[in-house]
DNA sequence: TCGATTTGCCTAAAGGTATTAGGCATATGC
DNA sequence: GCATATGCCTAATACCTTTAGGCAAATCGA
């Protein structure tokens, strides 16, 4: 019988596109075995096991948003810069909810080091650039930065805004507006 | 055979504190039977399905975080209002991660309206009353304040502040400080 | 090009979780 | 004290995960 032609990468791929469609909670070898049309055992030639599928996924979607938000990035500055980022992680997360979900994954210290997370972290500083702030004041706005992203996303997914006027773009659009106002006035200690 | 006196309640308590043990996505029936030393299909008499226990542990979570929420603004305004609303949220989550994870599962509109969901934003918006918003700024303040403190408990949670200096608790009261000056200085349009 | 070896996918099997159906014993109410 | 309702149990089905061992297809060396 002819071979399927798995690999780990292909296997991550079709993982990340299970996510959108089901949630990444609901990613499964056995779906996934499903989709190429092959036994799930066959799976666990090129995957350790279902956790290295998540881990996978998690490390490829983290990989992708960071070449969109270098993408964004390239040109701007200023509250140009940032709400290019901030546009970037909210599409991002409406485009592909499964594998946004898969970026909060928790990775060990290791798989974490070989993230693209240090990526995210050198651009958040790059959009803080516009900004006049020393350390460890910059630090401060990089967490600030990535809670009200992450946490705005993550609600506004979950359905925490829904159901409310005035409509969650526009609220998008004044966060940043006070998210500008606030860098470019950071309060002393 | 003497009977364990099961009931929904005690399910759910049981249930929460397993949450903050082994995570709430680890939260499974065939563990809460085996602590309470009966057979899984026992408590499908006290609970339609799993899907229901992850529910009834979210609704118990959010009232029991609102609980706090309200005792610590009592008396309080302006930012030590802020702040108390902020730190209950966070040590909420640093005591009881499995409870804190709970309270972000999605509901249904039904079961959304019957939580204390309701009684988070109006205390969102009690502490905005020390600051000079009308709307709909409030509304996006309070979505702002919901994202930051969201975003924040949840990022710190996950390891993502981790590995780096200056330390969180340093950068927590900077954010505080930041967002008091922000809603003092709330931007026009 | 043929034989040896590696590699890829399969069958088989064990163990865990979720859920339903039906039974017996224990409480509860008249 | 008896009838009923209720609570927990056994049994069975259906997934999902993971490991072990086997056969055939691809690959490599001569």
């Amino acid at each position: 019988m002819a071979r399927a032609g798995l690999t780990a990468e292909r296997l991550t791929r079709a993982g990340a596109e299970l996510a959108d469609e089901v949630g990444f909670d609901q990613v499964t070898v056995s779906e996934l075995a499903r989709r190429f049309d092959v036994k799930v055992a066959s799976l666990y030639s090129h995957l350790r096991n279902s956790q290295e599928l998540k881990t996978r996924i998690a490390l490829f979607a983290l990989e992708e948003l960071a070449d969109r938000v270098a993408a964004a990035l390239a040109g701007r500055a200023g509250k140009d810069a940032l709400a290019a980022f901030a546009n970037v992680y909210r599409d991002y997360a409406r485009e592909h909810p499964g594998r946004y979900a898969a970026t909060q994954l928790r990775l060990t210290p290791e798989e974490a080091a070989a993230s693209a997370g240090g990526r995210h972290a050198q651009m958040t500083r790059a959009v803080l650039r516009g900004y006049d702030l020393g350390e460890p004041d910059q630090t401060h706005a990089v967490r600030l930065l990535g809670s009200v992203f992450h946490g705005y996303v993550s609600l506004e997914m979950g359905g925490g805004f829904s159901h409310s006027a005035p409509d969650t773009q526009e609220t998008w659009s004044r966060v940043l507006d006070a998210l500008d106002a606030l860098l470019r006035n950071w309060p002393a200690p």
